[in-house]
DNA sequence: GCGACAG
DNA sequence: ATCTTGTCGC
């Protein structure tokens, strides 16, 4: 049986008029921050995904989970979520920690119709969460200087749907956004306040790390 | 029709 | 995303 975009779509549209955009709570102090981040194996066959929870302020991995779904859907723009949220939700439900931030590997309302996997699992867990990606899904943004720290905002259709920041000299841009509860200037904040010297905040970059079992992950894996 | 296009 | 080694540069 073929895939019904046009249901999808219409789906993305109901769920987005749902997406918070506002901070949950005010100044509030997490206690955890976690990270997710969903990989494929086996012919692509196979949705792995991965999620740690790290202590904030020190930002020290205290758990993390993976969990492997059989894949759905193929990889279409625009409809990532639908091909990545059953893994996300079945390590979710692994967790023994839930925290109080989640950041997510992908745009969160910085696409087409406003429901990036972000947003979009931040709405199915019901949960803060911000969207990191590593590269544009859609939106202009003017260009951005070579000094770390810099940031430029991303527009789409006269709108401001996320920021563009460099993290790390000579590296690639970061497009933050709005994932769900939570407002557009925490989120560029706290990915602020979460980055360690790498291109990617430390949430993403555990995740990424527990993921893709990366050499990082293995020597905190012998220190345990 | 052509180009773009998270992971 | 994944398949994959070395290599250039800080």
């Amino acid at each position: 049986m073929s895939i019904d975009l046009a249901e999808l779509k219409a789906l993305q549209q109901q769920y987005a008029t749902k997406v918070i955009q506002y901070d949950r709570n005010e100044a509030f102090s997490p206690r955890y921050i976690a990270g997710g981040d969903v990989g494929f194996e086996a012919q692509g066959t196979v949705a792995r995904a991965a999620m740690v929870i790290l202590t904030w302020p020190e930002l020290e991995l205290v758990e993390y989970q993976v969990a492997r779904v059989p894949v759905t859907l193929p990889y279409i723009p625009g409809y990532l979520s639908f091909r990545e949220c059953p893994a996300l939700e079945a390590v979710w439900q692994m967790l023994t920690i839930k925290p109080d931030l989640l950041f997510i590997d992908g745009q969160g309302v910085a696409h087409p119709r406003g429901l990036g996997v972000a947003s979009h699992f931040g709405l199915f867990a019901d949960v803060p969460t911000i969207g990191v990606a590593k590269s544009r899904l859609c939106g202009e943004y003017d260009a951005l200087s070579p000094e770390p720290g810099s940031v430029v905002g991303l527009r789409y259709q006269g709108q401001l749907i996320g920021s563009v920041l460099r993290s790390k000299v000579r590296c690639n841009p970061l497009f933050i956004s709005v994932g769900h509860q939570i407002s557009a200037t925490s989120a560029l904040a706290w990915t602020q306040r979460c980055l360690r010297g790498y291109r990617l905040p430390e949430p993403t970059r555990w995740a990424d790390a527990v993921a893709s079992n990366r050499p990082s992950f293995q020597r905190w894996l012998a220190r345990q």
